[in-house]
DNA sequence: CATGAATGAGTTTTCATTCAT
DNA sequence: TATGAATGAAAACTCATTCAT
């Protein structure tokens, strides 16, 4: 490995992994303060001051507050997908896909508490573009084939996907609510406990 | 029955059950705009517009923002409460007192789908008061003692009740989300199946 | 003494010595906030509300806030005027017509402690009418004749009379601010005190 | 000296002397407000227009209308406390000590008119805070510390300090009322008048 | 590129005044 | 005549965004 060689896979590794740039920590901030005050309740000199760069920092990466809610809402998105979407092993009994899937949520919500909050949030629609909308249906279309696939082999009880889906997502996001009200970390115990007793809703 | 005890009768109707006060009309465009576009994001003089009365005429009936926020909480709770807390039987089979509950839920949501939609919005607790909160906990704690009960009588499952209850009440959430996503109304046969559904969350 | 005379001096009594009218309710009212927490620091509705009345009533009694303002402001030059100007006994020494003066000035302020406050505020020049500015010329038309003449009589120090008329009133408000800020009530030792001290200004 | 040296010493006398900032400004715009028409009678936008910024910009260098009107108290108070206090001399005869003192205080009134009817006015209670009424107190305390020991000395009538501090100072606003009044400039004649007058009150 | 002081449009709130009762 | 609820213009204050440095 020579000197040019080295210079790259140096800048290779610091980029992409923990790439510590002004666009993450802007991000990172906005994330942490739309969680706790809302969108409209947080101000952008709060969200600079946060992140530490300057107001007018946020406008070299961001056009505009809107396009960085949106920015934002695509990466907890693609953080989600990525967790989700692209592990769900294929073939398996539907017991065990679910399982796979429940973990999935459940680690997310875990490592990445306030991306999971932000995701959860009402009122989303008021901001996002299409194509942020589009990452929320890539993960929606993966829940509403694996129920299918469900009820096709028999193994999920009869009835319209997409209601299917929202009643397990509610419940996953009432299990979410009920430790972050309680002030509690979310357990394992309560993980399996939930993930029993909400599979029973998909069972056939 | 005379004239003078039918003038009467009907004046009696008239002023408390639909009493169109401008305190009233405030209370409702709030409602529907605090739906509509999230508390931060509603401007005071939009809710007077929408209430057709004067920007000055708000403070009149509420000391400000915060507290107009907390009294539409507060009737907004306190019309579910009417709904579900004081009209579940006593003494009847777990199933049934659940499904008398459900049948509440949904009626309060198809017959007032925006203070259903007000009171499932998130932070309500950057202005509720404690008293605002206090309503909330009222309907809390039946919903953990109808769990209670069940548990203790074996026609529910084990699992600390609060947790149970949060999952049936985000499943819930989910179904009108799912109705209203969709762009539709919550049909009879939505209801049902999600009822059955949920209930196996529930059942020993 | 008739019937007749009765009646009227009874009405002559009642009318012109207490006559509590709404007009003399509002300007009382507005006489304790003016002093309380000035003129434009004094909200209508609050004067309404302290002198018993509804804040429509006001503007029946005066066109708007700076025609009661003015009235107020006549009717306490009116107080004043009538103690001084009237009781001057002429032809006596200056330092009887001093003392003279400086008592009823005292007692003014022991007696209409809110009016002569009012008196002393700055800033009436910006709501004044011409006709209002003329109550006050009258007084100070007075001291500047008194002044003349104790001068003409070699009882009193040469120098433009008002400077001195000036000086003597300021010592004057010194005098009834001293007590205020001590919280305490002017005192016949303050009051003689001040007026040997006052009396050395003048003196020839 | 060279050039160098001269460049360097002409920035360091223009930077700390008159440095004409915003903040600056604003408190000159206010001043200039304060005295024309009240302290409630002065909108913000109004200072800030007379101050050439923005409206907005008032608030990042106060934090509300009453933090301004205390900042600027403290201003004019400092100012007059530098001229008066701290240029006393000590041990010379009570006569000469007020010369000093009434030289300063009628310097202070041509030099810083606006700043000298400030501090006149009325209602500064109604929003100073204890550490601008620390500031009022310095000075009154200089004033009844010079009688006091005017008194032992034998050179000042007896009495209660405060109440001839009290009757001077009212004097002296007395003397810039008069020249206010007349629309005329404050005369050495005038003031040396006043002087001798005054003189006249606390002599033994 | 980065900054943060500056801004004015927009927000919440107040208040002199009106007017239906 | 008296009222006080209602109002909208204007006040105090905030904040997304810009731009000189």
């Amino acid at each position: 490995m020579n000197n040019h060689s080295v210079t790259k896979s140096i800048a290779l590794e610091k980029a992409p992994v923990n790439e510590p740039t002004k666009r993450t920590a802007i991000l990172d901030a906005a994330l942490n303060l739309f969680v706790e005050r809302t969108y409209d309740g947080t101000a952008m000199p709060l969200v600079a001051e946060r992140a530490g760069v300057g107001a007018g920092t946020i406008y070299r990466y961001f056009e505009n507050k809107e396009a960085l809610v949106n920015a934002l809402y695509r990466r907890c998105q693609a953080d989600l997908a990525y967790r989700i979407i692209d592990s769900v092993p294929l073939g398996l009994p539907s017991r065990h896909t679910f399982h796979h899937i429940w973990q999935g949520l459940c680690d997310f919500a875990r490592e990445e508490p306030e991306a999971s909050a932000f995701l959860e949030m009402h009122h989303h629609d008021l901001y996002l573009e299409p194509e942020s909308l589009e990452y929320r249906n890539r993960i929606r279309k993966m829940a509403y084939d694996v129920i299918t696939e469900g009820q096709a082999k028999g193994e999920m009880r009869a009835g319209p996907p997409f209601l299917l889906a929202f009643l397990v997502t509610g419940a996953y996001i009432g299990l979410l609510k009920a430790a972050r009200e309680r002030g509690e970390v979310l357990t394992d115990d309560m993980i399996t406990l939930a993930e029993d007793s909400v599979w029973k809703m998909l069972e056939a």
